[in-house]
DNA sequence: CTGAAAGCGCTTACAG
DNA sequence: CTGAAAGCGCTTACAG
């Protein structure tokens, strides 16, 4: 066996010091920026520790300023719609400030849930971001922690203003002159959905026939994947269809088009979320979108403000992002539209 | 002001130690296993910890032992379809060995992704997960890294196998009768859309015409969004239109019905990686789908051995995991297909 | 079986 | 402006 002198791997800032014979303090000092460290050797520290390959190490300096540079951010399910949005905006925004994000998928369990928060405070993130599972109350913490979720639900830091947003598509429709509307949510129980179909309720209420089909519980009658009689909506006078997720605006779309209903020429579909497929359907799909960098922003700024300043508290003041109209998809009612459209800018019906 | 002792929040070893009148190190083997403890003092040491709720330093340990137990995630883009999938089996199985998973987003970017990979080894991540960006080649660094990746592509660790699962789908087709195929790729370039082109072509070439088009091509021509004259080929006699991705398959499957085409009674459509919307299609898609939980374990078991043992090196060894085909759309060609129905269990065409 | 001690690499008062 | 020293909380040989 050979006795080649195994060199070190990391370099640490004793290498740097000693290479150029001042203390490690100093070293220290002119990298970080802080304390008095005479101009002239500040370049040369530098440039020591660049050519040197220096990193830093996050471990040392964690333990030392009891601060990780790093978040936890906890989702009820990475893979399923919207997440992954929501996931790449934080991302974002938490490298904007220098902070990493460690990931937990709590898989829409609330036991899975509290374990990962667990699990993520002992990896010593510095604070948490949740979107919690449907439901879900956040018990305080003892680390500072932001909630994403729909306003209607209390204790949440951000979110979209999902009511807005339901009165976005509200108006779209009752403006291409739908009288008669049929609005698709999936599961009453969920906030978010209330809020969006409250949101079209409150600017079409009056102006046309609304109703609402809770696919749940259409299909604990009727059998999981089940035709959800749209065909028999539109042959009695529906017009359009409002989905509260783009996922069932597909549903709805695909139905239709098995029983040789034409959308958009004889009936509208709108969704919710402008999910990444959305474009890909002929024609796109109209939708409402969330400010995800605005929320991803607020919700990382209101955290880092908790972890600078006091800490160990709820953090926030339940900030209401607006949404967005993607308007793509702006057919009226059949033959009837025409009238209708004339309509046009009145505001409301 | 007053004065109340403000106590310190976290408790540490030391903090058990001294309840317990034992020494730091005693409470270290008790907790961790490790070294003789007498057997009566564990339970007291576990107790005592569990009663103060103790919570172990992961900086410490880490600045300690070397090791973070955190692995780097790199991802291209976690926003676009697979990839929400592939992060969470990727969390699953790193979370089931105790690890955690810092993510970071490419944003498609090979400077970024660069810079990701840097930054995470900063971090002190004890190894890497990358899915690559398209065309770009991993050097080598000084961490355990796994790619995730064609089988095509030289250096992957792991990959789903790409070829096979469109020969899946061939055969599937074949037997269905069809003999008129058009496959939908987007980007030539693309090694894992060529493998899965390949693997199509491969079961098909002999007993049918086999045709393909490339969709980023075709709009550099006619424009984004344009329509791929998925009509026409119909009219010409094509009956199955096979793409490499749910994604075109959804696109072509909206073009054929707003040419009043039936699907699946008049053209058949398959897709590849069987996303989360796949089945809120009516009816379904018949799609390949990658064994996400396998290639995971594999990637991670292949990680975890090379960080506790030898380590600096790339690890693994190419394996490929089989997809599978979901099969949820059987129509053959249209009334040619009872004849060729029969042919079924035959194999080769 | 148990404890005293060293040391991981850093930052931060505190002297000089 | 610069350096010596303490200490963050843990683990791990090494004595006893």
């Amino acid at each position: 066996m050979s006795v080649t002198p195994n060199p070190k791997q990391t370099i640490n800032l004793g290498d740097i010091a000693r290479a150029l014979g001042v203390s490690v303090a100093t070293v220290s000092n002119a990298l970080s920026g802080k304390g008095r460290v005479s101009a002239s050797l500040v370049p040369r520290i530098r440039d020591m520790a660049e050519a040197m390959g220096y990193v830093p190490s996050q471990a040392a300096r964690a333990l030392r300023t009891g601060k990780s540079g790093v978040l936890g951010l906890v989702l009820p399910d990475i893979a399923s719609p919207l997440f992954p949005q929501i996931a790449q905006a934080i991302e974002r925004a938490a490298s904007a400030s220098g902070y990493g994000i460690l990931i937990a998928d709590s898989r829409g369990d609330v036991g899975v849930q509290t374990e990962a928060i667990n699990r993520l405070i002992e990896r010593g993130v510095d604070g948490l971001i949740i979107v919690p599972r449907r439901g879900t109350r956040i018990a305080s913490m003892d680390i500072p922690f932001a909630v994403i979720d729909s306003p209607s639900t209390p204790g949440n830091t951000v979110s979209a203003d999902h009511w807005q947003g339901g009165a976005l598509i509200g108006t779209h429709l009752a403006l291409l002159g739908h009288r008669n509307i049929l609005l698709i949510g999936n599961n009453p129980a969920s906030n978010v959905q209330n809020d969006r179909i409250g949101g079209m309720r409150s600017t079409l209420s009056g102006c046309a026939t609304v109703d609402v089909l809770w696919i749940e519980q259409h299909e604990a009658k009727h059998g999981a994947g089940a035709l959800l009689g749209l065909a028999e909506r539109f042959e009695s006078g529906t017009t359009a269809f409002a989905a509260v997720s783009d996922l069932h605006a597909l549903r709805a779309m695909t139905e239709l088009h098995r029983a040789n209903i034409r959308v958009p020429e004889q009936a509208t579909i709108t969704g919710f979320d402008d999910l990444f497929w959305a474009s890909a359907i002929t024609p796109a799909m109209t939708s409402v979108r969330m400010d995800m960098p605005r929320i991803a922003d607020i919700a990382i700024a209101s955290l880092v403000c908790a972890i600078d300043g006091k800490s160990g508290d709820e953090v926030g003041e339940n900030t209401r992002v607006p949404m967005s109209l993607i308007t793509r998809q702006t057919s009226g009612p059949g033959p009837v539209s025409n009238t209708h459209h004339h309509k046009r800018g009145t505001g409301t019906c």
